[in-house]
DNA sequence: ATGCTCCTGTACCGATCGGTACACTGAAAG
DNA sequence: CTTTCAGTGTACCGATCGGTACAGGAGCAT
């Protein structure tokens, strides 16, 4: 039969759609379906573990994004002030200015967060630490540092959650924007 | 034969727990038979329109709870100070340090969005629109007072997740904490 | 062309889903 | 005591759930 995707890693994006739009309880195979174009056929041929190692490579494809595009050269830039910028870039450009959810931050809240609880603990641990070594490369103290990346990475969230509630990507924009000068400021009177 | 409950409204606790751990698509009326300790007849004798019209119900009582416990005071605190330590106090117990999550925020992130938007929509509205009149009366400017309030809603909000991902109360206490000072300090430099 | 492997569609499974129907009960009202 | 009725338990409905089994087809190597 005609082959619909060349590996296991072209359904990802059909996946991440359809978990992150309905929730791991509210994707249903059917609509799993739908979001890849695949047939449960093909689903347990990539995914033998079904539903749950669906979610397993989705959280883990994830994470694997943010550590290469976001963390490791928020972590390792030179200038703290470049890996700052990039994160924000890539933030927004990966957030869709706050029209896509967060799948790690959307699954911590409930009940779904209990199987998947390492992976969605070591996602936020790994972003703020790389924020706050940022910082601190910066000249920023480590305690202020860590809560200041603790409030950025917070305020993200937030912010995802209130423009797409109130249905306003110009919201997450500006927010990010305030973001970012208060690290700046913070990089300033350390620096 | 006995009665369960003494009323309709008796069975909101539960009913909000239900939903608030396992989502709108992940609560089913087994879910929320044990925990409300109803069966299926009580469940549909108070709630004829079912599963949604429970959800319904659930979100107009927090609404109230909030429009009563936070918004109201919030808005018409003689003392604007008074008003957010009011706010936050009652914020910290509502979402137990964190512990618990906010249904409006989750239900905001995903489809199920889409048949309650207004409700949703509606509580950041008139949260943030709340706080925003508690600054502007301790002479905060306008545009000022709207985005400090959009950034501690979103702050308190983002707190959330990250405390129930991070499984840290402590965090979310202390984000409180700062974005009370935060609040302090714009009320100290306008007033 | 012939196997062989990988992928796909479909039929099917038991379990559970949300929802309905209805008989029954306890307590309040008369 | 009787009537009434709000509240309850249970049996049942069709639909859908997640998952399994398997036949078959496309493409590759030989």
């Amino acid at each position: 039969m005609a082959r619909i995707v060349a590996e296991r890693a072209d359904t990802l994006p059909g996946l991440i759609e359809a978990f992150r739009e309905h929730g791991y309880a509210g994707a249903s195979l059917s609509t799993i379906g739908a979001a890849t174009g695949l047939g449960r056929g093909s689903l347990y041929h990539f995914f033998p573990g079904g539903k749950r190692e669906m979610a397993e490579a989705v959280l883990a494809d994830i994470a694997a994004w943010f550590e290469a595009s976001v963390f490791t050269p928020l972590a390792d830039a030179e200038d703290p002030r470049a890996g700052i910028e990039a994160m924000m870039v890539a933030i927004d450009r990966y957030f869709q200015s706050g029209r896509r959810a967060c799948l790690m931050g959307a699954w911590g809240l409930g009940a779904t967060r209990d199987p998947f609880a390492e992976a969605i603990t070591g996602y936020f641990q790994r972003w703020i630490a790389a924020l706050q070594a940022a910082l601190m490369r910066g000249g920023v103290a480590a305690d202020h540092a860590l809560t200041l990346a603790q409030d950025v990475v917070g305020g993200i969230q937030g912010a995802i959650t209130l423009s797409r509630a109130l249905d306003d990507p110009g919201l997450f924009r500006a927010t990010l924007g305030r973001l970012t000068a208060r690290l700046y400021t913070a990089l300033a009177s350390a620096g």
